[in-house]
This record gives structure tokens, C-alpha cells and sequence, in this order.
DNA sequence: CCAAAAGTGTTGCTTGTACACCCATGT
DNA sequence: ACATGGGTGTACAAGCAACACTTTTGG
């Protein structure tokens, strides 16, 4: 059956997340071709006629930085008319989290693209700046409601880190006796016979996620100051 | 610019939510043509050219319940290769909350629409019972954020009345006494100087939402048990 | 020795939960 | 009189916030 209606571009944009060095990051590209060029874009695509959006996403998500099997999760569709003045697309936004010890440097170094911190972004294309804005939204969102980190942060971290992330992303501090405390009892995390005596004297333990993936949390977990 | 790129057909369907005899209920249209004929589904409708998504959810709302003006909510977007048999289309979500006392019931009566409870939904067409979990999640998620019923309940309501709503969101008991601190504790209602005997021996104080709308709520305001 | 992070403990406060209890009134 | 919902109060538990304090070790 063929239905007599409009049809539309669709996009996907992708809002990719790294934390390095402390910070939260972003990766954009810088746009080269008029109108708007100099500015910096999220990276996008077009969904094709026999893919979801998802796996658009995960396409472009491949093609840029080499990684696959990737956290994403859908943010939202933007829509208005005038969003890309070059014509009319309908795009939906989505949040990825990634290793930065994972991606394929070449590739993203070759695309020109670069990491920008959240809170030090360049001009933005369009809508993109809102689009981020719901992203990061969104990373919140899933951040106080499961324990986050497996994404971003290497395989062992300390808890000193883990909570440096979490500061990253609800952008205020954690007080550290009691962030302890609360992520340890969730249980999701394995203590190893390792330290890191690198960012501390005393030096501290390295804890990795434990394999059992799903643990029901009941609440939203992060209230913590 | 024109781009090379393939065009879809997007489509937006209404997740419409009405409060009606203690029962949390949507609306559902029958399907009268093949496939999957006498099945139920949501109300839906095709993007224009030159309507934003949220545009193109109003106008369908509109157009089927005689309502402008309401309450919506994106919910997300559905893109299954596979979802409409029929031909490919991309349908972006919402969750609309209407008051059962407003909308044109002669218009929805010609269209054979029905409301339904939500915990006895009919057989849907499609993926409709996936977007309609979809948008009991989001109206979920609205209503422990903030204080719902505005948009279900008439202009005056008693807390017994409110109670019952939050009961069919949430499908589960609420303690009365407790229901009512926290509800009043929010500042948001207001009580009238009538009573509503008819619910009760005693009668209880209408209340209604005080004008200003926006409370800054901190936090998830529904854990009452 | 001092600074800095690791790690543990304590205390007070807020908030939810589970009730008990009285009130008002229509039947 | 009694059943029913209206409305208030209380006692307990859980969880968070704030902060003190000890440990370890590199500089």
C-alpha cells in the first residue's frame, strides 16, 4: 500500500559524551561549508529506508569513531520548520557514552573533530546547542537513577574518580565520605587487590563494575551532596 | 540546498489519557481496514512540510477531540523497519492529558472512538501496545515529578478525588492521611469554602490549583505509600 | 612535618511509613 | 448505632548532610 503523504528527511544526531582529564566532554565537528560554517555540529546522518533510527544511530556512531555496541539511548525528536534552513529535516537526538580509551583516534583526528567541554562549548549549528541541552539531560537523568561509569570510565577506576565523574556531570561537588558510602551500597561494585598510588599518597583501591548487570534499583539513587 | 537523501513518511500518535469514573482510561479508535481490521489503535496523523511534530500531535488532537491547547508530551520516536505492514513510517509519540468533562464527545462518538481502561486495553494494532507502555511511563514520570491533575480532574476536586487519580497512574494504594500532608505541603491547591457531600457522610473541602503554576519541586515528590 | 587523599564513624535532620484516633453524618 | 470517609497526630525507620577524625605517604 502506498500512503499519499508528505515525506520528510529524517536525521539523527548524535550528542557523544567522553569524561577525560576530569572533565566531560563532547565531540563535535567543525562545519565547513556555508551557511553557518566555522561553527561546530554534533554529528548526524540521515535514516535510511530499511533502518530504525537506532541503528542510524549506531551507524553514524560506527562510522565516526569506530565503536560499536555502544550505550545510546533516544533523547528526542526536533522538529520545528525553520531548524535547518538548508531544508526541512526532522531530526532525533541521541545520547552516547563512550570510552576515550576506546574510540579510533585516526578516524575522529582525520574528521577534524575535537572533545569540548561541556561547560566550554563553541557556537553551535541550528538547534544543536538545544539538542545538547536535552542530552545532557538525559545522561543526568540515567545518572541518578543507575550507577553510571561502566560507559566511561576505564575497566578499573578508584572511587575517587568514579565521584569526579559524577561531579562532571551534576556539575556541584560530592562530599567524599558519603558518596563512598552510597555507591558501595548499591553493590554493583567489586573491590580488587590493586591501588593506585598515583593520584594520592595513601593510595587508593581500584574497583571495577561487577559482572551482574542489572541490579533493581528501587529509586532514584543520587541525592547526595 | 536539496538533499540526496531519502524521505520517510513521519507520522505522530496520540497517547490519550482522560480520568473518568475513579478509572484511568485512553482513547482508542477501531481499525476498519486490512490489515488487522478490528483492532484497536491510537489516533494518529501524518507530518506536514510545514509543522514541527508537536504542530502536526495538536492539529491530530484537535482534530479528533474538538480540544486545543492541552497538555502534551513527547514520548519518543518508533522506527521499526517492520512496524506498519503497510509501508515504512516513522511514528513520534505523545502523551496527551485531557479532561473528560471538555473535549466534543459528538465528534468522537462519529468516529467510533472509545475510551478504554488502561488495564484492559483491547487487542492494537501495530506497535501501539509498546508506544501506549511508552506513554504511561512518561505520564508516570510527570506525575512524580510534579503535581498532576489540572489536566484530569474538573476545576474543583477533593483530595479523595485526587487520591483515586494517583492511584489508577500509579496502579497501587495510597495511604489517605499521608497522601494528604504531602499533596497539601507542596502549596499548590488551594481549598474553596464548599464541601462535596456526595462522595462522603462528613463532605470534603473542594480544592483547586492556586494560579501560579510553576513551583520549582526539587526533587520526586511521589514515594507515599 | 605537612598537605592531601583514603577511609570510617557520628550526629542531627528530614521524610516517608504505618498506624491510631477522633469527627461528622447519612442511612 | 454504625459504617464511611474526613482530617489530624504520633512513633518509628531510613536516608541524607555535615563534619570530625584517623591513616598513609610523598614531598
Amino acid at each position: 500500500m502506498v500512503y499519499n503523504h508528505p515525506k520528510l528527511h529524517v536525521a539523527v544526531d548524535c550528542v557523544i559524551f567522553g569524561y577525560e582529564e576530569g572533565e566531560l566532554k563532547l565531540l563535535l565537528w567543525p562545519r565547513d561549508i556555508e551557511p553557518e560554517s566555522g561553527k561546530w555540529s554534533l554529528m548526524g546522518g540521515f535514516v535510511q529506508e530499511s533502518e530504525s533510527v537506532e541503528n542510524a544511530a549506531m551507524r553514524v556512531l560506527q562510522r565516526t569513531t569506530g565503536l560499536k555496541d555502544v550505550y545510546m539511548e533516544q533523547v528526542a525528536a526536533f522538529s520545528e520548520v525553520g531548524r535547518d534552513p538548508g531544508a526541512r529535516v526532522i531530526s532525533i537526538a541521541f545520547a552516547a557514552l563512550i570510552r576515550v580509551d576506546k574510540y579510533d583516534k585516526e578516524l575522529v583526528h582525520q574528521s577534524g573533530a575535537l572533545w569540548w567541554p561541556v561547560n566550554k562549548l563553541p557556537e553551535l549549528i541550528f538547534d544543536h546547542g538545544e539538542i545538547i541541552a536535552g542530552g545532557f539531560r538525559t545522561l543526568q537523568s540515567r545518572a541518578s537513577n543507575e550507577l553510571i561509569g561502566k560507559e566511561l570510565l576505564p575497566d578499573k577506576f578508584t572511587l575517587m574518580q568514579l565521584r569526579l565523574l559524577y561531579e562532571a556531570i551534576f556539575q556541584r561537588p560530592f562530599d567524599p565520605g558519603n558518596f563512598r558510602k552510597k555507591v558501595l551500597s548499591l553493590g554493583v561494585l567489586e573491590r580488587l587487590n590493586i591501588k593506585n598510588t598515583t593520584e594520592s599518597k595513601k593510595g587508593a583501591y581500584y574497583y571495577k563494575f561487577n559482572g551482574q548487570d542489572e541490579v533493581a534499583y528501587n529509586d532514584r539513587i543520587f541525592k547526595i551532596h
